[in-house]
DNA sequence: AAAATCTGTTGACTTAAATCATGGAACAAC
DNA sequence: GTTGTTCCATGATTTAAGTCAACAGATTTT
């Protein structure tokens, strides 16, 4: 019942033949393969120069490592190489809500550009490493580079829109909606990361995917039996299979990215 | 049983005797009392100017008329000078999801600017004003003036603290929360505008707090019945009164913006 | 490798909120 | 002012998801 499954963090770099692999550390921006879905987009190669000398590259987390914790002080944004994180609060009476979910060539961080203070905290969900971008140099830098300041821009409208796209699923109530919602956001942005849209494994565990999503880890667990049994996804553990994407595209109501 | 309700629109701004009225379309930034909350803040006399000669001032709408319509092109972000207006998208099947309310002092629009295109619909909920920033032009200006660069960045970030906080709220399921969350955000966003925290007309019909909140407009109604009857609240249609600001706090688990 | 802990599945039962339905109040149009 | 809509409150009933509980697999720890 194995699937053959998704390459992982390291057969992933392997692959990576005629670029730099991305879980190197010492790889420039202007060499590492995330960098069409990164900050520099719509950088030429001498901005990219530039911003290289103010990126701290190659940073290792190991599972359960914070990036950040809630109210530390907002330094800088952090770029995902390899890996995945999740954000998340802890309300008043010590109970964690999941807010985000952050894959490679993601940014994290933006909570913190109001205040100072990040809103909410950020944990490696697995073995993974990022690059460090400290925010007022950034800020320095996009002030001389006007195509950094715009690309910067729309990174920032795009957490906007994927905050509101999440929004709008949370109050469309159904939980097997949210659940395909987010099988099918994963699938799509492992596409862009040129990796299987069908097979992956979800990082999270089914408390931290209910959390996010606003329901029981006991109806996440119930939908995905559901959904193993009209073959739309055969679910092994973490292990995700999508066999029917236009089915749960149909459950979703299409709602979030999709492919 | 009705309270003396707080001022609307038009006595608000007849109230205004040393700074120009935020009604008269005419007012340049520098003058508008709502300088303090809109994009000017951080700002020095001078750089205010830049700025105005580039901000088209005291458009007028009445309810019902649309600010932008979803997938339309987006040109420009609008600062809300007086009234309110809610934010949405329409489902594939024509149902409408409020994703925002937004009063005056606070910028609308940003949804645009990762894809040249708005995310969703923006409508006035009641007769109001605006001014209508044209976004290439602002980001011309803020590569210029760094400290604008810097306003707009915290400003957004601002738009995303909020919509995380909007995504909490709504996993965390209570129907009650939710609208004691909505109820004390109203009321410190008209404190921070020096208007009554504590009576307010809250310009949404129960179908759109429903929606915004993600439960139906019937548990709305049922919600006020229920605080009116512990004297929490008390509901007049659309005029609302906290009585007992620290129950309602209580209700809400504190949550969302507060006083 | 055994023990302890965490994680996932499934069942039985309960509950909060959705749905359906009605009548009245507020508001807009004529 | 009268008529027609829209909006709101409340009751009766249904339902999806929450809660509680037991057990089986995984994963860590020692």
């Amino acid at each position: 019942m194995k699937p053959n499954y998704q390459l992982d963090v390291a057969d992933d770099c392997s692959r990576a033949v005629k670029r730099a692999c991305h879980t190197n550390p010492s790889v420039s921006c202007g060499d590492c393969r995330l960098g069409e879905l990164c900050l520099p987009i719509a950088l030429d190669a001498q901005e990219i120069s530039h911003l290289d000398e103010i990126v701290k590259r190659g940073r290792n987390l190991k599972k359960g490592d914070y990036l950040y914790r809630e109210g530390d002080e907002f330094n800088s944004i952090y770029a995902i190489r390899a890996g995945s994180f999740k954000t998340f609060k802890s309300s008043w009476d010590g109970v964690e809500q999941v807010t985000g979910l952050y894959l490679p060539g993601e940014i994290l961080g933006m909570d913190g550009i109001s205040n100072n203070r990040h809103g909410g905290s950020a944990v490696a969900l697995e073995t993974g490493s990022f690059c460090e971008i400290p925010f007022h140099q950034l800020e320095e830098l996009s002030a001389r580079i006007p195509s950094l300041q715009g690309r910067f821009f729309r990174l920032m409208g795009q957490e906007i829109v994927k905050d509101q796209q999440m929004l709008t699923l949370l109050s469309s109530n159904a939980a097997e909606e949210r659940v395909a919602a987010l099988l099918l956001s994963i699938s799509s942005r492992n596409h862009r990361r040129k990796l299987s849209p069908f097979n992956f494994r979800l990082p999270m565990t089914r408390a931290e995917i209910g959390s996010y999503l606003g329901i029981t880890l006991e109806t996440v667990s119930r939908v995905f039996s559901r959904l193993s049994k009209q073959n739309i996804v055969a679910v092994d553990n973490k292990e995700i299979q999508l066999l029917d994407i236009s089915a749960l595209k149909a459950v979703a109501k299409v709602k979030m990215g999709c492919s």
